[in-house]
DNA sequence: AAGTTAACTGTAATCGATTACATTTAACGC
DNA sequence: GCGTTAAATGTAATCGATTACAGTTAACTT
C-alpha cells in the first residue's frame, strides 16, 4: 500500500530522509522534515510494523502462558502484565494453555520464532518437556506465582506463601479452631507446598496434629470446593474451620457447607485466598489473603524487560508481601 | 542465529530449496528433502516469522479490545476466541482499553501498521474518533455483543437483547410482579436499549406502566448493583424484581438487598445477566440469562478470518440464542 | 578564497525469509 | 539417440523498512 518509498517519492526525497525523520527527526533539517511530514499525512502513511521488526530483530511483543482465562485473579495479574507492557511498548499475546503442556509448548516455541521477545509464566509446569530443559535458560521468561523446583536461574515473582499459611492458622487458631481442613488445588504445585507447609508449622509449634485425611483437592475450580466439603464432611471428626487454596474453592465450599445445612462461620469457618473481587461480596463474605495480583504482573514485565534487554537484573527471585484481609466467613465455633 | 542461509549451506542446497522443503514438501525430491531436514534439525533452525510475515504481508494475528479483563463474561468470549484463533494459526494481542477511546485507538491501529490482520471488538464504543470514522470499513473487524448504530456495514455478533428482556419479563410477570427495578450498566450502549425495550414491550402488553426513576445504574459493576438497590429502595414504592443487566450487578444487589435486612426472593427477586461461572453458587442461585459467550467468540474469529482473507461474507450480523437460567433468585413475594 | 569541518542527504547493503523466473536434470516417446 | 516435456533446483528479485557509508552542501577558520 502506501510504503516508505511511495513517500520519499511524494516528498521528493530518499527513503532513508524518511525514516529518519520519523525515527529521529534531529538528523534532518525543519525544512525536509516539514516536506516529509506532509507528504506523510498526505500518503497516510505508518510504518510497517513487521518490516521495522524484522530489521531491528525484536518483536516487542511478549507472551503470556496462563492456564486459564475465567479466573479473575490471573487476569488482574495479566492487567498489570498489560498496562506495563505498553508503557514499556510491548504488545501481550495471550496464551491459554488450558493446562496442557503441548500447548504452552506451542506458545513458548513463538519467543525462538521470533514472533515474541519474551514469556511470562503463569502456569507451573514448565519444563514444557525434557528436551526442552534448557530452553528456560536460552530465553528471557518470567514465572509469576510459582517458583520453578530445580530451576535455579529462573526467575520468578510471588507471593510468600509460606508466611501467608502461618498467618492463617494463626488468625483460625486465635478463635480457637484445633481441627482443621485443607481444600488444596493443584497439589504438585510448589505454592501448595509452601502454603501447606506454613500451616502445618504453626500447628506443630501449637502442638496440634494434622491428619492427611484433611487434605483434599485436585484443581482450582468452585466444584473442588463442592467436592472437598463432601470429602471432609465424611470425615468420623470433621474440621472446623477448612482452608480453602483459592477464592473459587472457598466460594463451592461455602455453598457446600451451608446446603448441608450447616453454616458459617458458626459450624465451621473458611479461608480462601487471592481476594478476589467478588470475595467480599460472598454470603459471608469471605477472609482470605491478598495478593497484590496487578503489581505482580508489573514487575514480570519490569523483569522480563530487562532480560530481553540483556541489562543485568538486581536479583531474580522477588517476594512480595501478601496481607490477610479479615472478614466473616471466620470466628468462633458455635458462637450464634 | 540460525536463518535459512545457514541451513542452506549446512544441506549443500539453495535457500529457495530449503523454504520449499518446509513450506511445500512435494516440491522437493526425498533425498533432498532428507538431507535438508537433518541439516534443520542438526541446525536447531526455526524460521523467522517476522521475515516470513513480512514478505506474505500478514501478521497472523488479531487484536481483541475488551473494556475490562476482569470480568468473566468477556474473558469467557476471549477463550473462544483463542481457541478458534489458534486453530486458524492466528495469535491473539490483548488490547485491554480500560474503556478509553485513546486506548482503542492506539489498538485499532495496530491494524494499519500490519501488527495485526483484524480487530475484535468487545467494547462498544466505535467509531474510535470521527476522522476514524472510515476505519470501519477499511480494516477488517467484527463487534461481539454490541452492534454499532450508524455503521451499517460493520459485522457483529450478539444476543437476541430484546427477546432476552422479554423472557425475564415474563418469567416475573409469571411470579405476580407489577412493580420493576433496573439497574443497568452502560447505558448509551445499544444493548442497554434492547433490553430494556424488551423489557417494557411486555409491560405495555400487559397494561403495567414503568417509572422511569426506576432505572439506575452507568457501569457494569458490582458497586452499580450495591448504589442501584439503595436508590430504588429509596423510592417511595420500592420495586418487587429488580433486573439486574449483569451478575457483577446482580451480586451487588442481592448483598445489599440482604444488608438491608430484606430476603431475596420473598421480598425482592433479583434476575442477572451473562450467565458467568459463579451464578450458581451466589445465595441465592441466581436466575439469569445464559449468553453462548463462548461460541460467541468463535464465530467472531470464523467471521473475521473470513473478512481478512477477502471471502465474500453470507451475513455480516448474527443474532445467537439466550437461554433463560431460572434458579433461586427470583420467585413469589411474600412466599416465605 | 581556499581549506577544514560539520551537518545533511542519498546510495545501497541488509534483515530473513518467499517466489518468479531461469536453468539444470531426468524421463519418456518414437 | 535425439527431441520434447516435466520435475527439481538454483539465481536473484522482492517484501518494507533501517543504517553504514559515501557524497554533497553549507558553515566556519584563518
Amino acid at each position: 500500500m502506501t510504503n516508505i518509498k511511495k513517500v520519499s517519492q511524494l516528498a521528493g526525497v530518499s527513503t532513508a530522509t524518511v525514516s529518519r525523520t520519523l525515527k529521529n527527526p534531529d538528523l534532518v533539517t525543519p525544512q525536509t522534515r516539514e516536506k516529509v511530514m506532509k507528504a506523510v499525512k498526505q500518503a497516510g502513511y505508518r510504518p510497517n510494523w513487521l518490516a521495522t521488526s524484522v530489521k531491528t530483530g525484536k518483536s516487542n511483543s511478549i507472551v503470556v502462558l496462563v492456564p486459564n482465562l475465567v479466573n479473575p485473579f490471573f487476569m488482574r495479574i495479566i492487567e498489570g502484565i498489560e498496562q506495563a507492557a505498553q508503557e514499556q511498548g510491548f504488545s501481550v499475546l495471550l496464551g491459554d494453555t488450558q493446562g496442557k503442556a503441548e500447548r504452552e509448548h506451542e506458545y513458548a516455541s513463538m519467543v525462538l520464532t521470533n514472533r515474541a521477545d519474551g514469556l511470562i509464566q503463569l502456569d507451573h509446569s514448565f519444563p514444557f518437556s525434557e528436551n526442552d530443559a534448557d530452553l528456560a535458560s536460552s530465553i528471557p521468561m518470567v514465572s509469576v506465582c510459582e517458583r520453578i523446583s530445580g530451576h535455579p536461574d529462573y526467575p520468578f515473582i510471588e507471593l510468600d506463601n509460606y508466611a501467608a499459611g502461618r498467618a492463617l492458622t494463626h488468625h483460625l487458631i486465635g478463635y480457637g479452631h484445633q481441627r482443621f481442613g485443607v481444600i488444596a488445588g493443584q497439589l504438585t504445585s510448589q505454592i501448595h507446598h509452601d502454603r501447606l507447609a506454613g500451616i502445618k508449622s504453626v500447628l506443630t509449634e501449637e502442638g496440634i496434629s494434622f491428619d492427611e485425611d484433611m487434605l483434599v483437592g485436585g484443581s482450582y475450580r468452585i466444584e473442588t470446593g463442592i467436592e472437598g466439603v463432601q470429602q471432609l464432611l465424611a470425615q468420623k471428626q470433621p474440621p472446623t474451620a477448612v482452608f480453602c487454596f483459592n477464592d473459587d474453592i472457598a466460594l463451592g465450599a461455602i455453598h457446600e457447607i451451608k446446603r448441608h445445612g450447616l453454616r458459617v462461620p458458626q459450624d465451621i469457618s473458611v479461608t480462601g485466598f487471592d481476594n478476589v473481587r467478588t470475595s467480599a461480596y460472598m454470603d459471608p463474605p469471605l477472609t482470605t489473603v491478598d495478593q497484590p495480583a496487578y503489581d505482580m504482573g508489573r514487575r514480570a514485565v519490569e523483569v522480563l524487560s530487562k532480560m530481553i534487554s540483556r541489562e543485568p537484573l538486581t536479583r531474580t527471585r522477588e517476594i512480595l508481601p501478601f496481607s490477610l484481609i479479615e472478614r466473616h466467613s471466620t470466628g468462633p465455633l458455635g458462637k450464634d
